[in-house]
DNA sequence: TATATAAATGAATGAACGTTCATTTATATA
DNA sequence: TATATAAATGAACGTTCATTCATTTATATA
């Protein structure tokens, strides 16, 4: 459970702080070229302060792409009763309205994940791809089972389930709050797209 | 018309070399983390020798940027006899297997123009958007001139454009040439899944 | 082949980088 | 309030960075 900030310390709200820093930095220049000062400066400290809360730069990345890369797959955890009861294609869409109210929310650490997967190190960078394709096979596996059961119609799972992400993923790289449409529009228009991809009755040709 | 190599003076030679030893550098680590030092070893030259051949290291990613997205909308532009004789899904279908055969000729291009558009200055930065807006704005005219014709049916242009770009632009970060798919069957997967989500008899619920 | 021009060298520039550390200052505990 | 611990300072470390430049070497032209 996470805890109200202001019941924290002093020196875990400066880590808090400093992770929020350094993914808004990320975002907007990507971690190659944020510098620890530039951190430390957004939060009025000295660079040198930063590592009484994180041991190097990478570390700072790697924590915020496991963070983020665990709540999703937590969150989707959570559903799991929930969606024992749907049918195929209805949890089909609730993948993709969990996925986009995953987006909406935590736009910023989704385009990081996206973004920054090859600045990682070696050995963290096999530690999130991991759990990505986790992620992926989510929805890999409900594709599989809605064929399986003639629910859903596609070519090919693998293509499709990248497709199906890089659709949703569209997202996060034009979504902004102050946005012309509700997450409730977007919801409805993606899922539109997405529904009428595989359903079972689609024409193969034009 | 482009030029063989061959005919290339020796310095031309070296510019493109460059051009494409910055390109797989890029595409591999990232703009920022590469150094000219690493451009020119890949060539066997001194990092001095590049500033022969362009002015910055920025101008390097400018020029990239710039000969793809000008090479991307005059191919297109070089369709427009073929297409005016089209219907406005046969015209929807050019654009989807243009887009992918050249994600799958250049995608180490595309890769690049995606990810660091950022990497860029605020003057480069403008230009490429500029040009970047022109290509999506193709698919977006199509998308329009299909549905008031009522041939085409979905909710929202802006939206939908960015989707179905999304969902091509997936091929970038997946596609190798040695796949167990050809690009024949990946522009049939596609069109299939573009063509339902936006024909006219689409269904608006599960 | 002689000569002008283009290309590459290798050393040097100052600035910026991540990280360290002795020291000082602030916070939490007793 | 006294004391132990945590957090921040500010200077410094060794590296690496993009870029410059005088000089040398290679290429193309006449």
């Amino acid at each position: 459970m996470k805890q109200a900030v202001s019941n924290l310390s002093k020196g875990k709200k400066t880590a808090k702080s400093l992770l929020v820093a350094a993914r808004d930095l990320f975002v907007l220049n990507g971690y190659a070229a944020v510098s620890m000062r530039e951190i430390a400066l957004k939060l009025g400290i000295n660079a040198g302060a930063i590592y009484n809360h994180f041991p190097s730069k990478q570390e700072i990345l790697f924590r915020l792409l496991e963070d983020h890369m665990l709540d999703l797959l937590e969150q989707w955890d959570i559903l799991e009763v929930e969606r024992s009861k749907l049918s195929d294609l209805l949890i089909l869409r609730m993948f993709v309205n969990f996925h986009i109210n995953f987006h909406i929310d935590k736009s910023k650490e989704v385009f990081l994940s996206y973004m920054e997967l090859r600045s990682l190190d070696r050995q963290n960078f096999l530690k999130i791809s991991k759990l990505r394709d986790e992620y992926e096979s989510i929805l890999q596996n409900i594709l599989v089972l809605g064929k399986n059961n003639k629910n859903l119609d596609f070519d090919d799972s693998q293509i499709t389930t990248k497709a199906i992400l890089g659709t949703l993923s569209s997202l996060s790289h034009w979504y902004h709050q102050k946005g012309r449409l509700g997450a409730e529009d977007i919801r409805k228009i993606y899922w539109h797209l997405i529904f009428n991809s595989v359903r079972t009755d689609r024409k193969r040709n034009v």
